[in-house]
DNA sequence: ATTCTATGTATTTTT
DNA sequence: TACATAGAAT
């Protein structure tokens, strides 16, 4: 029991404090966005180890992304010290992975399995779909793949759906058949997708009690974070972990009082917010949490609504917001920091003059004393990045994107790490199809089936059937090449016990030329991709260097298992651009949330899901309470959506925010401006102004596409100057030099801003 | 087998 | 718009 004088409850309200020394078994914190609760779970871990009620060896938490795992470590090992280096701090999937490598063998895999990401999925899945034609019906890798998640994550199996597929449906009959065959070649490629990970944990434990009552018996202190985004595997997970252990479970070993009576359950506690709950789409089931008190009778819950981090008037409006979902437990969250400033609502013409004003604020903000990476804009859609990049790169705002087009899934970044699957886990199919021909190698089609075909015929490997190709009668040319590979992978095999991560790495690049190939290549973008296959490098590197034992199979598993979130660095002074998921369980002092439209935020496709429009009310309320002082919401009235300009109109949320607590404004630049959405709202979308036509065709290419090239202009302070959107201006500050050259100019209509010299639609004014 | 070109189709959110 | 795929040319 931790005294009540104890610095761990240092600074906390009544109900925190509560949270931190409650000593059910069963504890729910209904945490309110905001309020505190990673300063909760981060000091109950540390209670129960300065209480002596737990050894950190004890102590299983779970967390939703990597970063928030590294995170919590790192404040646990504030608070205890050298003592956290012991506790399992993790994701649902890394820790489902370490428990499957440990115990791969008693099912039948290697310790070395692959995780097969959403993007090598979905290439089997499709690559099946070829084989079974099974496109004529429709069928595709995104159906597919969402159909076995969906099912997955009810701990259905391809043998117990076997049961219930609708022999009258070909659809459902094909389906099946496409299931079955994947999760065969998974099986023959010792490969688990990310569904697969939880699902064969809970198996497992299942299949096998004696090895369900050792993680029992290790786990007595379990704690979950974003309990309102777990699915009913993860559920069940939980479920199968905090299970009392029978005396016939105990092992010899242990002492004489548990041989004889067992072992109670592992203490459990959640922590979530039915409010944030945002991940229903991918099977996260909000039951898990609602339903918490009859699933653990006797548990304690406990309700904490004061927020810490934002302004009450930022509060009053998500509160006004979110209170519009029904069938919801009332929740009133309080601040205790001040009113703060309205909330600053902006309607621009187009999705361009909506980053242009986001650019500009966040200028603002700038001269204000903010920092850059105090500042986070969202959006709804990934496509949304683009304007937001083409206005930030010409204003020269360092901005970072979080999530997107994420490094490890570039194709050259792929292919390297197919070469190190290969080589870590050689029954990995999928990894050697992809590795055959690339760098090229004249390896086609025909090769390739020849080679499967072989490995099927003698129930071999492909890559045991790289090494017989001199039995198959090819060409000697493929010949040759397919034995150089396969020589290479053996070769690389055979140093894997002496050999970091990043050694290997750097003999698969050097050895199979491909850096070089790039570099000799003579499209631009090879040039990009050289620099990316230098920052695996470098990621490999690093991760060797910060972890000794750590070995290719543990560098792999990390790269696999990388989230969005995780890439987020606090270090850097850039804005952070994130969706709206990703933005979760972060904030930021100001906050941009941008296309509150209708049909972006609530999103159209949302509108056939049940319970659709609530999830993305929710998803606008998560976004609202990431901000602690300044929250500006903006919107646009027309958008490009795939190559043509839709008509968009504000969001029906925004109409749920109280007049009061707002200030609207619009872009200002003559008498088309909008007074305020509400008006809009009740005007036919048809009849809105157009933006002016000059201005698609400014902004329709790309940066990196654009010729103009001011880099020669020679400009000074004081210079007058004319820019094509922004009219005539005064030019008050220089910084930066060469292509990263930058002008503050004063501009007589739009007041100041910044722009990178080289690129900006700029002409000097002559005669001054 | 590879590379170039034309055509069609698709964008929700992600561990 | 842009990406992936299919078809044609080399």
């Amino acid at each position: 029991m931790l005294p009540a004088d104890s610095p761990l409850l240092e600074g906390l309200n009544d109900r925190q404090a509560q949270a931190v020394t409650s000593q059910a078994g069963a504890l729910l914190i209904v945490a309110g966005a905001g309020s505190g609760k990673t300063s909760v779970l981060t000091r109950r871990i540390a209670g129960l180890i300065a209480s002596k009620t737990a050894w950190p060896s004890q102590i299983l938490a779970i967390t939703f992304t990597n970063k928030a795992a590294g995170e919590m470590r790192e404040r646990v090992a504030a608070l205890v010290g050298e003592a956290s280096q012991g506790m399992w701090i993790s994701t649902f999937h890394s820790a489902c992975v370490r428990i499957l490598r440990t115990e791969a063998e008693r099912f039948g895999y290697t310790k070395a399995f692959t995780i097969y990401d959403s993007g090598d999925q979905r290439a089997l899945i499709k690559r099946l779909i070829r084989d079974h034609g099974a496109d004529r019906l429709g069928l595709t890798p995104a159906s597919v793949s969402g159909k076995m998640s969906r099912l997955k994550n009810e701990l259905v199996d391809v043998d117990s759906y076997r049961g219930q597929v609708r022999e009258s449906d070909p659809n459902d009959v094909a389906f099946y058949q496409l299931w079955s065959d994947y999760q065969a070649e998974l099986a023959r490629s010792q490969a688990f997708d990310f569904d697969d990970l939880i699902v064969h944990t809970v198996q497992l434990f299942r299949a096998f009690p004696e090895v369900a009552a050792v993680y029992r018996r290790r786990f007595r202190h379990i704690l979950v974070d974003e309990y309102q985004d777990t699915n009913h595997a993860q559920y069940a997970l939980i479920r199968e972990l905090t299970q009392a252990v029978s005396p016939e479970q105990v092992p010899e070993s242990a002492p004489p009082h548990e041989r004889e009576n067992g072992l109670e359950a592992p203490a459990l506690t959640v922590v979530g917010d039915s409010d944030q709950s945002i991940y229903a789409f991918r099977g996260a089931d909000i039951r898990n949490i609602v339903e918490f008190e009859r699933d653990f009778p006797g548990a304690e819950v406990i309700l904490l609504e004061q927020n810490y981090r934002s302004k009450q008037t930022i509060l009053d409006a998500a509160n006004a917001v979110i209170s519009q979902n029904f069938d919801r437990k009332a929740k009133n969250l309080f601040s205790e920091l001040g009113a703060g400033d309205k909330i600053q609502g902006f309607t621009g013409y187009s999705q361009h003059d909506e980053a242009q004003f986001v650019a500009d604020e966040i200028g603002k903000l700038i001269d204000e004393g903010y920092r850059y990476q105090d500042i986070a804009v969202f959006y709804r859609t990934n496509a949304q990045t683009r304007a937001m990049e083409d206005v930030f790169i010409r204003q020269a705002l360092p901005y970072r994107i979080i999530g997107g087009t994420k490094f490890y899934e570039r194709a050259e970044i792929k292919d390297l790490l197919a070469y190190l699957h290969a080589i870590a886990n050689p029954a990995d199919a999928l990894a050697v199809r992809r590795i055959l021909n690339t760098p090229k190698r004249g390896i086609g089609p025909a090769t390739e089936a020849t080679l499967v075909a072989h490995a099927e015929q003698a129930g071999i490997t492909l890559s045991q059937a790289l090494t017989e190709v001199d039995q198959m009668g090819l060409g000697p040319k493929v010949t040759g090449a397919i034995s150089e590979l396969s020589q290479l992978l053996i070769e690389l095999r055979s140093t894997l016990d002496s050999a970091t991560a990043a050694e290997t790495l750097k003999a698969v690049i050097d050895r199979t030329g491909y850096r070089t190939l790039l570099e000799r290549s003579n499209d631009p973008q090879d040039l990009a991709r050289v620099e990316n296959v230098d920052e695996l490098l470098g990621v490999a590197s690093e991760f060797s260097r910060g972890n000794q034992d750590g070995g290719l199979v543990e560098f792999l598993t990390e790269v696999s298992l990388v989230a969005a979130a995780d890439e987020l660095d606090d270090s850097g002074g850039t804005v952070s651009l994130m969706t709206l998921h990703t933005a979760k369980g972060l904030e930021f002092d100001a906050v941009f949330v941008t296309g509150v439209e209708e049909e972006l935020l609530p999103h159209r496709m949302s509108a056939n899901e049940p319970g659709g429009l609530a999830e993305e009310r929710r998803l606008f309320y998560v976004g609202m309470t990431r901000a602690k002082n300044k929250l500006h919401l903006s919107l646009a009235m027309s958008r490009q959506t795939f190559g043509e300009a839709m008509v968009c109109a504000p969001s029906r949320f925004l109409r749920e925010i109280p007049e009061e607590l707002m200030q609207w404004r619009d872009s200002g630049l003559g008498d088309r401006a909008l007074t305020a959405p509400r008006t809009s709202l009740e005007r036919e979308p048809r009849s809105l102004p157009r933006p002016p036509r000059e201005k698609n065709t400014q902004w329709a290419n790309r940066i990196d596409t654009v010729v103009r090239d001011n880099s020669e202009m020679e400009l000074a302070v004081g210079d007058r100057i004319t820019h094509d959107d922004f009219g005539p201006g005064t030019i008050s500050a220089l910084t930066g030099a060469g292509p990263k050259r930058v002008a503050e100019v004063r501009f007589d209509q739009v007041g100041k801003k910044r722009l990178l010299v080289k690129i900006a639609p700029i002409s000097l004014t002559p005669g001054v």
